[in-house]
DNA sequence: AACATGACGGTAG
DNA sequence: TCTACCGCCATGT
């Protein structure tokens, strides 16, 4: 039973939503990083997926806080890049020069314990 | 079932 | 530092 999944009943989107909820405003976590705390850092794509899909209910989930490894908001028009790019700056973010947030700054990960 | 695409990451040039 | 290519996994056609 359980055959390919015994972490949780949860399902890999609901598991990335879960650990986006508890980022915290004014900080920003990096695909790769959440599929490395899931377990997979290969599934950084899957990620992006659920992302995408990131479904609208309350309270909202911060995918806005969700940025690449480079510190770059993904995404183009159409996928609400502008006000994502707003949101964070609402929040505190600074961007760099380069349109690209400081990960060494911002970066936010889950308490160990 | 096969092919092409993608809110990614990493390495090589 | 920037661009290009490859690898991974799931989706949509």
């Amino acid at each position: 039973v359980r055959s390919t999944e015994d972490k949780s009943t949860a399902s890999f989107p609901s598991q990335v939503y879960a650990l986006v909820r508890r980022v915290p405003p004014g900080r920003v976590i990096t695909y790769g990083a959440i599929a490395r705390l899931l377990g997979d850092p290969r599934k950084a794509r899957e990620v992006g997926w659920a992302m995408a899909a990131t479904p609208a209910e309350t309270p909202p989930i911060p995918a806005h806080r969700v940025i690449n490894y480079r510190g770059d908001v993904s995404g183009g028009p159409g996928t609400e890049h502008a006000a994502r790019r707003k949101k964070l700056a609402a929040e505190g973010v600074t961007f760099l020069d380069d349109g690209r947030v400081d990960l060494e700054r911002y970066l936010w990960l889950p308490p160990l314990a």
